[in-house]
DNA sequence: GCGACAG
DNA sequence: ATCTTGTCGC
C-alpha cells in the first residue's frame, strides 16, 4: 500500500497542520472496561453517523444520527439536521467538510433528555479512521474531539491499494470466504493500518474497518461484525444513511 | 509526464 | 456523495 503523493492547497496545508496537531491525542487501544469481553453482552448501546448530499444543489445535505440498541435490535434515539454544505469535498480532509454537522449532532444528543440514557458506547462513522494518509481520518478525528470510542467504516479502501489492483483483489477473494473473514490492510512499511471485513457470506465485496479512537483494531472488528446483522452495513449506520437520504428526497 | 483520492 | 431497473436469491 502506499500513499498518494500531491501538492496541497493552501487550506489543505492548514488542514494538515490541524490533523497533526490533534493527533497528539489519539489513543488506539481499549480504555472502556467492556471492550475486554464483547462476547459477553457489555456491548449494547451503539451509535451511527452518515450525512448524504443532495445531488442537484451540492450545497445542501443532511446529517444523521443513530443510537442503535443492540440489544433489542431497535433504534432507540434518531435526529437530523439540514445543513448548509460550504466545503469542498479532498481526499484525505473528509473531516473539515463534515465535523461541524457531526458535532452539531452529537451536541444534541448529549442535551436530549436521553442523553445520558442512551449513552453509546462506540461510535461508528461512514469514512476511515487510521487508514489514512496521516492516520488520521474522520471517525480519529471526531473521535478525539469528543474524546469517546470511535470506528470508521469505509466502502472502499480509498488510496490504500497495492500498485497492482488486479493482484489486491485476487488475494481479497482467497482470503475473504465467510463473515468474518477478514484481510489486513497494511502501508508500505508493513504497519497494519485497517481490515477488509467480509460481513455477510453471500455478499462479495468486503467494508473496511479500522481504528478511530479508543478501541483496538481487534475490538473494533468485533463491534462492526455485531452490528452487521442482516446487511452488509453495520445497522446504525445503516439507518443513518437511511434517514439523512430520505430527508433530502422529502425536502424536495 | 500525468494521474492516482474515504464521502 | 450522486445518477439508477431489473433481477437474482433467500
Amino acid at each position: 500500500m502506499e500513499n498518494i503523493k500531491r501538492d496541497f492547497t493552501a487550506q489543505e496545508k492548514v488542514w494538515v497542520n490541524e490533523q497533526e496537531k490533534l493527533k497528539i491525542k489519539l489513543i488506539c487501544n481499549d480504555t472502556e472496561e467492556w471492550m475486554s469481553d464483547i462476547d459477553d453482552d457489555k456491548l449494547r448501546y451503539v451509535a451511527g453517523l452518515d450525512v448524504s448530499y443532495d445531488k442537484d444543489e451540492s450545497e445542501r445535505g443532511c446529517a444523521a444520527l443513530v443510537i442503535y440498541d443492540l440489544t433489542n435490535q431497535s433504534v432507540v434515539y434518531d435526529d437530523k439536521i439540514f445543513v448548509n454544505v460550504t466545503t469542498e469535498y479532498s481526499a484525505g480532509f473528509l473531516a473539515f467538510r463534515e465535523v461541524d454537522f457531526i458535532l452539531e449532532l452529537v451536541d444534541r444528543f448529549f442535551n436530549s433528555k436521553i442523553g445520558n440514557q442512551y449513552e453509546p458506547q462506540v461510535w461508528l462513522f461512514d469514512g476511515n479512521g487510521l487508514m489514512h494518509p496521516r492516520r488520521f481520518g474522520l471517525a480519529s478525528h471526531i473521535g478525539v474531539l469528543i474524546d469517546r470510542p470511535t470506528v470508521g467504516v469505509s466502502k472502499s479502501p480509498y488510496h490504500f491499494i497495492p500498485t497492482d489492483r488486479k493482484q489486491f483483489k485476487h488475494n481479497l477473494n482467497l482470503s475473504l470466504v465467510h463473515r468474518g473473514d477478514r484481510f489486513n490492510m497494511t502501508d508500505e512499511k508493513g504497519n497494519i493500518l485497517g481490515v477488509a471485513l467480509k460481513t455477510k457470506d453471500s455478499v462479495k465485496n468486503p467494508i473496511y474497518v479500522s481504528i478511530g479512537h479508543r478501541v483496538s483494531l481487534e475490538t473494533a472488528i468485533k463491534v462492526v461484525l455485531r452490528c452487521c446483522i442482516q446487511f452488509k452495513n453495520p445497522e446504525p449506520i445503516r439507518f443513518a444513511d437511511q434517514i439523512s437520504r430520505e430527508a433530502l428526497r422529502n425536502k424536495k
